[in-house]
DNA sequence: TCCGGTTTCGGGAACGTTCCCAAGGCTTCC
DNA sequence: GGAAGCCTTGGGAACGTTCCCGAAACCGGA
């Protein structure tokens, strides 16, 4: 069913081989002295106090010679040393994000946000990974301290609150999390937008309806339980225990959630998985046992990521706005960054939204 | 068919709100003052030129009085500022990663390949994303400069090879290009991958086969057309010009490129696409005009991004090995950091893998 | 005991910038 | 005409580290 091949192709023969420079390649040894700050004073013939000021943008110079000296720097390519000019005011620009994994596709969007939030103010932002690791996640955060980053964004895998705040940096924390009351946080409403899945599901007239509840780690993913229980509750349907399976987030974990619901004797019409990874697992298995979407089963994801649009049929999902929440994280921090007096802790949330695709439909008639 | 529906959950009545600290909470305005290299000798009873040669590792001193400073470094917690070591060294441990967008998935598992190779010699990774524009790239490549960073790795969008070389670091070029001979290189053969699966659909059986090629830019995507040509000379298949559509590299440009090969006369029996994405777009119009893949349609994709294995059926296509292409010019880079001798460039070619999934078979019979 | 050599250490300069302070020049007003 | 004030500038110290150089301590052998 599945298999792999090979192929060389004639320019693999240089595979890690060496080809010849051409005759006008250009040197690479050649080490260019960057120049620095004196020699644009002298260049300009005023002193170095004064180039500084027009570097940093004071007011306190004289309109031509400030044009004088622009005119300097340009001519000669001058480049401010950051290092340097760090190390004396202790900043740097550079914003860290950590997240767990980069390869999942919710983080990407979520930086993109961050990205370009940030460096409308000249931060550039540093993407690390903490791999699910806390002891990854305190090395970076210690590159962080070590290199004097000016801030932290982090959805935190194992570090606690108190070291995070003795970071001593503003830091936002990516995701809902209740264990850290004194941080700035901004993240999706789970809640409501799990509730918005049961609504939509109850509306279409589904009444047994299957929760594929993600694996919760450190108390993330409350959110969605207590939505489901409220939602049964809200609708007076009776609680089955028969109706909720717990799974990793991932595929494999999704296909087989779907299949211990869906061989229950009395099967659900529809199901709600926590992730859209796990959702696309139970469609790939209700199709493999001959079912039909949305027809004979209706199918819920949570997040909108990129791949959800490309399953047949398209996945109707709750979409977050992860661009949103790099954003809100984004200012944030240059709230912080930008004032000197304290703010306190703040929390963001923001709304989910029901994307409704072809995998969702009413139940057929009994 | 689709709609959007926001719903605002209890919780969310705090949005943006603030709310009181509790009693215990941390402060938030403690300065907590560095501990400089200085303080630690003094505490130890040593000179700083002592400090800094146990940090800097040097053979020089004598083992007691290594780990007397080691201790105190422990107890009091000082961590060296990178700032100051990096000014006076001139080198940072940094490396940049630029890329067209870290939102296509092909880029974060490079991304991971560079980080991990580079992190075991202490090397932190820095993403940034080009946008496809010269403009931000060169953005980028002058804060690597300003902040002297120690290399790069890129996947240029615009910057010559002059300007690069002229960077004065080290540095790796992302892909194949023909115009940057003077550097080293690491990519796919995507000459031999579109190769391996014009080969595979064409033992199935089939022999019209339509080519979604991707937007070449800057002489990218000019192997897969050269595979493509060769492909149609050994197996002696006519040149059909209506067999062939350009399209940029994403969804809806599979769409729109499938819809017109497939209401072509004839009709290909076969598509390969330049993309997983593409081939996705592709996948979605052929459904949706109620053909049935493969046995309809066989679908060849490129990349083997994460969404692959999600479609149904599950995407046929030729694999990258994207985080080996990480990991090679991770190694490429530190070769050039731990020598100081010259080395003349390399180039290194990953082999693509074909991936046999769901999407292809062999054509109806005519 | 003394001497050459090695090991170990401390003092100070340097990296390139920013910031503080003071000085000079100019205007203005009494 | 001189004092007071502002605007503009220059000199030097400081940021925290590494590196060079010279000095002290130590060792073994004659």
């Amino acid at each position: 069913m599945s298999g792999i091949r090979t192929l060389t192709s004639p320019i693999a023969h240089a595979i890690v081989g060496t080809f010849p420079r051409g005759a006008d390649s250009v040197a690479h040894s050649v080490i260019v002295p960057k120049t620095t700050i004196i020699e644009v004073a002298r260049a300009a013939g005023v002193s170095k106090s004064t180039v500084s000021r027009v570097l940093v943008g004071s007011t306190q110079v004289k309109p031509e010679t400030k044009v004088l000296v622009l005119q300097v720097i340009d001519q000669l390519g001058y480049e401010r040393n950051e290092l340097a000019s760090g190390l004396r005011t202790d900043r740097t620009r550079m914003v860290m994000l950590v997240t767990p994994d980069i390869m999942n596709p919710f983080w990407p969007e979520v930086a993109r946000g961050l990205q370009d939030t940030l460096e409308r103010q000249e931060y550039s932002v540093v993407l690390a990974n903490s791999d699910w690791t806390a002891a990854r996640e305190q090395r970076f955060l210690s590159t962080a301290r070590r290199s004097r980053f000016d801030a932290i964004a982090i959805n935190p895998a194992g570090v606690t609150e108190r070291s995070l705040v003795a970071h001593g940096t503003p830091v936002v924390i990516l995701g809902l999390c209740d264990d850290f009351a004194n941080l700035d946080m901004v993240g999706s409403d789970s809640y409501a937008g799990t509730l918005l899945a049961f609504t939509h599901l109850y509306e279409l007239g589904h009444r047994r309806i299957g929760f594929i509840r993600g694996k919760h780690r450190s108390g993330r993913g409350q959110a969605r339980q207590r939505a489901y229980n409220d939602f049964l509750q809200l609708y007076d349907l009776p609680v089955d225990p028969t109706l909720s399976v717990e799974a990793p987030f991932d595929l494999a974990s999704g296909q087989r959630a779907a299949q211990i619901l869906l061989q229950r004797p009395a099967r659900p019409s529809a199901i709600f998985a926590a992730n859209d990874v796990l959702a696309m697992g139970a469609m790939q298995l209700a199709q493999q046992l001959g079912l039909t979407i949305p027809t004979d089963l209706s199918v819920v994801g949570m997040d909108d990521i990129y791949a959800a649009v490309t399953t047949l049929p398209s996945l109707t999902t709750v979409a977050k706005s992860k661009y949103e929440i790099g954003v809100g994280a984004g200012r944030f921090l240059l709230d912080r960054l930008n004032s000197d007096t304290f703010i306190p802790p703040r929390r963001l949330v923001v709304p989910c939204h029901l994307v409704v695709r072809g995998s969702t439909g009413p139940p057929v008639a009994v």
